[in-house]
RNA sequence: GCGCUUGUGGCUCAAUGGAUAGAGCAUCAGACUUCGGAUCUGAGGGUUAGAGGUUCGAGUCCUCUCAGGCGUACCA
């Protein structure tokens, strides 16, 4: 239910009959319940344009609107505001029909449109660490977003699977001959023997030089130990996302190396649009305005990931026609990103109607606010975090004797992997994030806990209730008023999320939501002996959509909800 | 040096240019013969880093200052 598009359509209908010509602003939520559910604050904003006082304008407004329905009430306030109130009765028939729905009342787009959603993008030469997290998790829940509201999304996996690191481990693998299946279990390691091997060996150093060359130009021996790293890195990977439940799989990896046989092509596309300058021997793009260029190719002849990218945003534009990319990537690479952005609608790599975003995301923090790093000061491993989440999450479990081993896995997982992922999503994702175990593993405030505990309270419910919940919803008090109004938000509140790339906007409304449903369940019992049935069937309807609307936000978010906790 | 970015109660965070800046944690005070108290009610706590400006209206937009983070041509 797109809420506020309908209001809006009564005030655009009320400017009509008022013969005021402009473009209508759109109502917003009220800060206070006693200013109703919406205002409209266009009135002020007219007065300087028409020459009148606000009020008289907002007099005129309200005496055009028709309130249909939707509304009760339509009031001036203030200087000018026209505080709105929705009709209870309205509200109520359209929280049922939204309760037997299974949208929820959510409507899929009318025009989808197609979304390429880059994110995770580890590299292949290491395991996945702690910096990869924030991309994967806010990438997927983006992805998951926009696929629930109807676009046609691709996921893409941007795995960085070339340069000059991978001569390195390959000379290595050689060297200790061996398949690779027994050594690359802990990549990690492999990683920092080849390393040493490099820093501490010339000979191996020069070797290792010869298999970048060897690599790129085709050799199929190097090719194949290259392609079994690869894979092997992969499983790693997938790993990881499979106990982040994180929506990637295979089909979505295009990696760098995809793009390799058209990175010259770009560089003399670039060069026949006239936007190539030689500086230095490397290849360069001059930006209007920018002293620093953009390189593309090397004074070696080599390409840089700049190149890739542009190859990738073409690929992405033009063969897989994707109208809105987005990448989720680390705030550090800002100017990157408008660079690439830039340069690759002036050569025309990509369409002017398509929409190019960075999805910038902060730094992950430990308490004392300095970069996450293990004890020893070496980078976190994802998957030991995970498994570390995981455990914490067990002992947080207060009642562990009435479930089974397996049930108590089962749980500690949802709990711990939720955590991880709401305590990331319910922040703003540019600001830096501060990980805090003890906060995201708690039962108190915006906390994934507390959301599963809402949603595993409501079932409790259902469970004493034990029977059919049919009846018509009754709107009986403000409480309800509120609770039922913010239910209706549900689809407004999916698509600023959608249009901001703002998982926290989704996080801080299902907060809302549950916090409503605890005080509206505080103060007007289901249950309890004396309710009449009507009252209770009412407010057991209610419950439900509660209930599934956390648990379809919550989905959204890659979180899993139990019925007991 | 230049560029980008951030600065909101003790702490962690909200707030499409709109009314008296909101939550949560922590603190203090209440509500238990509990529809799951892992809950709810209430209180205290703010010159939105500072100074100007634009606007009917600024935490939000512009300029400067201060403080932090990041980036600054052949890594990704």
């Amino acid at each position: 239910m797109k809420l506020k598009s309908q209001i809006n359509q009564l005030i655009k209908e009320a400017f009509l009959k008022a013969g005021i010509e402009h473009e209508v602003m759109s109502v917003s939520e009220t800060t206070k319940a006693e200013f109703g559910d919406f205002q409209f604050n266009g009135a002020m904003a007219l007065s300087k344009k028409l020459g009148k006082n606000p009020r008289e304008i907002a007099a005129k407004l309200i005496e055009n609107l028709d309130l249909g329905t939707l509304l009760s009430k339509a009031e001036i306030a203030g200087p000018g505001f026209i505080n709105l109130w929705l009709n209870p009765v309205w509200i109520a028939s359209q929280c049922e029909k939204a309760r037997k729905d299974v949208r929820l009342g959510v409507e899929k787009r009318e025009t989808p449109i197609k979304v390429l959603v880059d994110y995770s993008g580890p590299n292949m030469a290491k395991q996945m660490h702690v910096g990869h997290l924030r991309s994967s998790i806010i990438g997927d829940t983006l992805a998951n977003l926009l696929t629930y509201l109807g676009d046609e999304v691709i996921r893409q996996n941007h795995i960085g699977d070339w340069g000059t690191q991978f001569g390195m481990l390959i000379a290595y693998l050689e060297e200790i001959r061996e398949d690779g299946s027994v050594s690359l279990k802990d990549l990690e390691q492999f990683y920092k023997d080849a390393k040493e091997r490099f820093d501490a060996d010339e000979d191996f150093a020069n070797k290792a030089r010869e298999y970048v060359v060897k690599i790129q130009s085709g050799d199929s021996h190097c090719l194949e130990l290259w392609q079994k790293f690869i894979d092997v890195s992969l499983g790693h990977c997938e790993e990881v996302y499979e106990k982040l439940a994180v929506n990637l799989t295979r089909d979505d990896v295009r990696a760098e190396s995809f793009y390799n046989d058209d990175l010259s092509t770009v560089v003399s596309d670039l060069d026949a649009s006239g936007l190539l300058t030689q500086s230095d021997g490397a290849k360069c793009v001059f930006l209007e305005g920018g002293e620093i260029p953009v390189i593309v190719q090397k004074s070696d002849g080599g390409y840089l990931y700049a190149t890739t990218d542009l190859a990738a945003l073409r690929y992405r534009a033009q063969t897989l026609g994707a109208k809105r990319i987005s990448y989720v990537v680390d705030a550090r690479q800002t100017e990157h990103f408008k660079q690439v952005f830039k340069i690759a609608k002036e050569a025309g790599f990509v369409g002017q109607d398509v929409n190019l975003e960075h999805i910038a995301f902060g730094t992950m923090m430990d308490k004392g606010g300095k970069p996450f790093k293990t004890r020893d000061g070496g980078t976190v491993k994802l998957i030991d975090l995970l498994d570390e989440a995981v455990v914490k999450a067990k002992e947080t479990i207060n009642d562990k004797a009435s479930y089974t081993p397996e049930q108590l896995d089962t749980l500690a997982k949802i709990i711990g992997i939720g955590a991880v992922k709401y305590a990331d999503l319910s922040i703003n994702r540019e600001s830096n994030y501060i990980f805090n175990w003890d906060k995201m593993l708690s039962f108190e405030g915006n906390t994934s806990l507390y959301m599963q505990y809402a949603y595993a309270r409501i079932q409790s419910i259902f469970r004493k209730h034990d029977g059919v919940i049919e009846g018509k919803i009754i709107i009986g008090d403000a409480l309800e008023h509120r609770l039922s109004t913010m239910l209706l938000r549900f689809e407004d509140v999916l698509n600023r999320a959608a249009v901001d790339a703002a998982p926290n906007q989704i996080t801080t409304y299902l907060f809302d939501l549950a916090t409503l449903f605890m005080r509206f369940y505080e103060q007007n019992p289901i249950l309890k002996e004396g309710i009449e049935e009507k009252t209770k069937m009412s407010r057991l309807a209610l419950a439900d959509l509660t209930a599934k609307t956390i648990k379809q936000g919550l989905d959204i978010l890659g979180i899993e909800v139990v019925d007991k906790l």
